[in-house]
DNA sequence: TAGTGGTCTAGACCACAAA
DNA sequence: TTGTGGTCTAGACCACTAT
């Protein structure tokens, strides 16, 4: 990596860093390298440590750097093909999710918050809320809220265990016996809560890709579910290229570089 | 808006003040309103304007402010659903897709870079590169590089227009004439490049939700897109909800505030 | 020209992980 | 204990918008 000085250019300092990072990342180091650490860095270029911080964040972002505190910052592996395609008429928690490693955390019966509500489209309710996470190459990459109307599914009242993972198992086998016309799926860029940033091991406020479905059954929505992806290291893929494996190094604002 | 001080707490500054300033937001601001500026905003929490700064860019990220330079910080209007869902067998460029609001800008011949080369699965080749914005609600919401490797379709090399609009046309219906097998589709977080972030009016850097397409024929990738849409004010939207406009206020990490 | 957000600096201290 | 990234401060100046 180069020790070029930065010079008066017509772009801000933490851009111009950035682009050479970005190239200084692409040849001459490997993933999994540690990278001289922020003071190191800054002290090279010339900047600011908050600059050279600024520039760090937009490759983090970019998913082509790893920064733990306490450890130091390390050229990332290439984002993972995470597929979130579904059947169009399957429930979640059956085999094939079983195949995506999810792993049921818990479930609770409680009042719905306002925002469930509305995606409900319904007034106020009482909701089964099983808790997920999914876990691909042994990294948790998204934990998922599953939103189940009590109306929805009557025989839900039944079911033995009070709570942990064997309630939200069968709360989810119970899903599997309804019918389901249909769903719809929306995808926005969120921010982490503190539960999820905890699971997702990454601070509060870490950006996420928020998927939110919509299950719909008889022209109702039935049940929703709102998952919650590392945006760093994942890459949401729909359709039968879920493990293609495309050999990309590079973020996406790097595909098209001239 | 209260002028609580911020106490001791175990979680930064910044992350509380994220909460204060989203509860407020909630209650006390309608779509659209000016906030205080950032220095009188610090000055009334108490904290450095730096760290003002970090919880707005959280807010900005999760779509419920919009800042401007020159100008100052509003609340930002609901993100709006784009509809992304496609057809298992059709091009881009067709009637629906104008109906979609996409535009043509331009179209080149030139060497296709490598991390598009590497999406093609292919050698090195000229590529035909078709840029388009799409428009929604008079904003525009993405833009988008469509690259179709001149092997794939010699018929284009007939066409007249040299560049500009009339040409990207004419390579789009020039598309339309292929079959096509299928397509697989990623989205995944980026930064936006110099050219993307103008075309955008957003700064370098400003985070996008980046959707890549593979257009398979015959089983080979006859032509790939990369579309780049503002994450800030889109919500990525599949299947035949596409404009059912949930009427959420909310980000994503407030679905499921207690 | 005045007022806004955007960039940048040079420090300080804290939280965490590994030795 | 040491070294890392994470947070925070109190300034300064710049780029842009509206008047």
């Amino acid at each position: 990596m180069g020790t070029t000085r930065l010079e008066t250019v017509p772009e801000p300092k933490y851009w111009h860093l950035r682009n050479v990072l970005a190239e200084a990342l692409d040849t001459e180091f490997a993933v999994g390298e540690i990278l001289p650490n922020e003071r190191e860095l800054a002290a090279r270029f010339g900047v600011a440590r908050a600059t050279l911080r600024q520039a760090l964040e937009q490759l983090e972002l970019e998913g082509r750097l790893q920064r733990r505190r306490g450890v130091g910052t390390t050229v990332a592996p290439p984002r993972v093909g995470v597929d979130v395609s579904t059947p169009r008429h399957e429930w979640p928690g059956d085999d094939q999710d079983d195949a995506a490693s999810w792993r049921p955390r818990d479930c609770v019966l409680a009042p719905a918050p306002a925002a469930v509500l509305r995606l409900l489209e319904t007034g106020p309710a009482e909701v089964h809320t099983v808790r997920r996470v999914r876990i691909t190459h042994g990294q948790t990459v998204a934990a998922e809220l599953i939103y189940v109307p009590d109306a929805s599914v009557p025989e839900l009242s039944a079911i033995d265990a009070p709570s942990g993972p064997a309630r939200a198992r069968s709360v989810l086998r119970e899903l599997q016996r309804l019918g389901l016309d249909g769903q719809d799926r929306a995808v926005e860029l969120g921010s982490a809560r503190a539960d999820d940033a905890k699971e997702l091991d990454r601070l509060p406020g870490a950006p996420v890709l928020v998927v939110t479905t919509r299950y719909v059954v008889a022209g109702r929505v039935a049940a929703v579910s709102v998952a919650t992806y590392r945006a760093d290291t994942c890459r949401l893929t729909f359709g039968d290229s879920g493990d293609l494996e495309i050999s990309d190094r590079d973020g996406p604002q790097e595909r098209r570089a001239s």
